[in-house]
DNA sequence: GAGCACTGC
């Protein structure tokens, strides 16, 4: 069979090509095999073509995994138009909201997530004979858990008449721990075909310079440099975020005037220089025009996060200038919090950076920082995803599939035990598995989701109580990326200000979530949903993707419903109340009560301190409220909460206790399946010890009354007047 | 009275 496929002949140039044999072979022979090689190979193209004129796509299809949904879009078009087939048909791909394959496709091409989830309904994974884990080095949390997945199952599982062939691909990072990993596999690499770049310090930066100011300062005067005297070729400069990036991009303006440069507001070009900020929250349009190449005679200069990392390739540039900073998400063990903060690269990731000057040409990367900082600073590799979230979503799904010894799963890098039980004692506070670790049938139907279990369980508590068609447009909202768009203009943002405190205002009640659902169904029901939200600064983007996400969930609320899983319930409350009630349930981890002035007091053991972030309808009321829930925290000058529903203690009060009643000793037992009945006797005494504690604390009584809907309102009402006042009164 | 990197189901 394979004798009569014919390649196209820039197929037949690409480095990859000439292994095509051994590599056939090396699948064939093989239940795990490593692949390695650099951008430019052709190993994502082309590996999977070969295997299916080979023949091992008879037993089932070839899937492909790759971390991102525009990735495996536009390789399976890349691979359907190279084979002359049309698209969906033996070649296609499946992304959420999307599925463009069809009873012949026999390539598929998947995010890792959507793979997840098919394990998750057939975790024999019938309809396959190879498996192919593309971008393994970039470390996913979900393809760090395909590939232990895989690992146990190790191809033999029952229920296939051939074993599952597995294939983990990467850059040639850190391939022979992945072959250690994997049974010693064998690991093939091929060579890449990108071009040479030069890496020099500038030693503008050392270890103690981490002042944001600084770095943008001397990125600014380096791009200019690399303007003045480098040859033609455009260049990318690595920030942390939009900040960052706009306030670049007016320096590089300001400064190319002052050296006697033309500044042309309209092209955004300094003389020769075009200027083009890029990070996730722009408007797509004006992302485009990073692609287009520049006019004749002018150079680009892209200043840009992160994203032009991995997620967006930049054709035509040759110089990099390098922050030696990265915006990131961190858990912070101390607060119990995750925590979004700014860090020194890795020097894996810094090497990352340089490769995007060397896809077309030979290019130069710049790094403002010294080799002191490099070597004191920079970790040589980025911590995998995995060591630093939340696990609380990944153990339920782990769970689901039978791995019942969380702990012990062949984790590619372990995450410390801390957070596995940290995800597992949520777990267990959402009633997702009980005691023993043992998934529950709420846990069962809380995976079918895709969202944070604890707004899961929020949603499913909504459904119960019949009002779901509050909760689903708020777990859709919260589920997206930022909603409110937050002009850099002052006089803009007031306006910005201005129409979300009206939107605030005519939501049912007083907080955050109403708001959001606010939001939603203002946009729905009006004429022009993308109009409305250009009027009311909102990001019609996310709004959009909100809608899309309801519409799901919708569907496997619908499905959960007609099986008759969900029991009714009623309670005796108004809507809003239950609304807030349901909420309780899924935030009652993130509940704080106001201690001293305007700050509140997390009583999820940490005690952290936390405050009300400007951005929240609540801000300024912080002295009419008591104990409030909150979505997350954002720790830059203070440690801010946003997203916050005020609650009654009342609603909460039965729920406290279970954030206490499990210690991280009992849960480690009850993860590694020792528990003794003795155990849980004990725990059961010594919770209702703890319970009898809990009430006997008089501190609610007297704080009932405030939080009610109306004096809530009423506050508001007052605080705004008072502030317009204020405002009048400067003018004046 | 502050200002949110990037993915994914």
């Amino acid at each position: 069979m394979s004798g009569q496929v014919s390649y196209s002949s820039e197929a037949c140039k690409l480095p990859i090509y000439q292994f095509k044999k051994e590599l056939v072979k090396a699948v064939k022979d093989n239940i795990f095999l490593v692949v390695t090689g650099e951008t430019g190979s052709g190993k994502t193209t082309q590996l999977p073509q070969y295997l299916y004129h080979a023949g091992l796509s008879k037993g089932g299809k070839i899937v492909v995994t790759q971390p991102r949904r525009v990735a495996a879009i536009t390789v399976a078009q890349r691979v359907s138009q190279e084979m002359g087939l049309r698209l969906g048909d033996e070649v296609g791909y499946q992304v959420r909201f999307d599925d463009c394959t069809s009873k012949n496709t026999m390539i598929k091409y998947v995010t890792d997530g959507c793979m997840l989830r098919e394990i998750l309904a057939d975790p024999v994974l019938t309809q396959y004979s190879v498996v192919i884990l593309d971008e393994a080095h970039e470390r996913s949390l979900n393809t760090d858990i395909l590939i232990g997945l895989l690992k146990k199952t190790k191809g033999a599982s029952h229920g296939r008449s051939v074993p599952l062939k597995v294939v983990v691909m990467s850059a040639t990072l850190e391939t022979e721990k992945l072959s250690a990993f994997l049974g010693h596999c064998p690991v093939f690499s091929i060579p890449g075909r990108t071009f040479p770049v030069t890496e020099k310090f500038l030693n503008l930066i050392g270890p103690k310079d981490t002042e944001s100011s600084l770095y943008i300062k001397e990125v600014v005067k380096v791009a200019l440099d690399v303007h003045t005297n480098e040859r033609a070729g455009d260049i990318l400069v690595f920030l942390t975020g939009q900040s960052e990036i706009q306030k670049a991009c007016d320096m590089l303006f300001q400064k190319a005037e002052a050296i006697d440069y033309r500044y042309d507001v309209n092209d955004s070009s300094v003389e020769g220089l075009l200027i083009l900020p890029l990070y996730g929250a722009m408007p797509t349009d004006q992302q485009k025009q990073i692609f287009q190449p520049p006019p004749e005679g002018i150079r680009k200069c892209v200043v840009a996060t992160n994203i032009a990392a991995t997620s967006l390739t930049i054709n035509g540039i040759k110089y990099i200038v390098d922050s030696g900073f990265v915006k990131q998400l961190n858990h912070s063990p101390r607060v119990g919090m995750d925590i979004l903060e700014v860090v020194p690269i890795s020097k894996s990731e810094a090497q990352q950076r340089a490769g995007r000057a060397g896809r077309t040409s030979a290019g130069k990367c710049f790094r403002i920082y010294s080799k002191d900082f490099w070597e004191k600073c920079m970790p040589e590799y980025t911590i995998p995803e995995i060591q630093r979230t939340s696990l609380t979503a990944v153990i339920l799904t782990l769970k689901c599939l039978g791995v019942h010894d969380v702990i012990r799963f062949p984790y590619l890098d372990r995450p410390e035990e801390r957070l596995i039980l940290t995800a597992l004692k949520q777990l267990y506070q959402y009633d997702a598995i009980d005691r023993r670790g043992q998934v529950t049938s709420l846990g069962k139907l809380m995976v079918e989701f895709p969202l944070h279990p604890g707004l899961t369980r929020a949603l499913l508590k909504a459904a119960a109580l019949e009002c779901e068609d509050l909760m689903l447009p708020v777990a859709a909202m919260l589920s997206v990326e930022n909603i409110f768009i937050r002009p850099g203009q002052p006089e803009t943002q007031k306006e910005a200000e201005q129409k979300h405190r009206q939107i605030a205002s005519e939501a049912g009640s007083c907080n955050d979530f109403a708001m959001l659902l606010n939001v939603f169904e203002k946009c729905k029901a009006s004429d022009s949903p993308s109009a409305w939200c250009r009027e009311n600064w909102i990001h019609w983007r996310a709004v959009k993707s909100a809608l899309s996400v309801d519409t799901q969930l919708r569907v496997i609320l619908h499905r959960l419903k007609q099986q008759g899983v969900i029991e009714k319930e009623k309670w005796d409350s108004n809507r809003s109340e239950v609304f807030r009630r349901c909420l309780c349930l899924g935030y009652f981890t993130n509940v704080a009560r106001r201690s001293i002035g305007k700050s509140f007091c997390t009583m999820d053991g940490h005690g952290s301190t936390v405050h009300i972030h400007p951005s929240s309808v609540l801000f300024g009321m912080e002295s009419q409220l008591d104990w409030v829930i909150f979505h997350d925290v954002l720790a830059t000058s203070r440690m801010f909460v946003r997203t916050v529903c005020p609650i009654r203690y009342d609603w909460v009060k039965d729920l406290l206790p279970k954030l206490h009643e499990v210690d991280v000793y009992e849960l480690s037992s009850v993860a590694r399946e020792e528990v003794t009945e003795e155990e849980v006797a004990k725990w059961e005494s010594r919770e209702a010890a703890k319970r009898q504690a809990e009430s006997s604390e008089d501190a609610s009584k007297k704080l009932e009354k405030r939080n009610d809907e109306g004096s809530i309102t009423e506050a508001r009402a007052r605080y705004l007047q008072r502030k317009q006042e204020r405002q009048q009164g400067k003018k004046l």
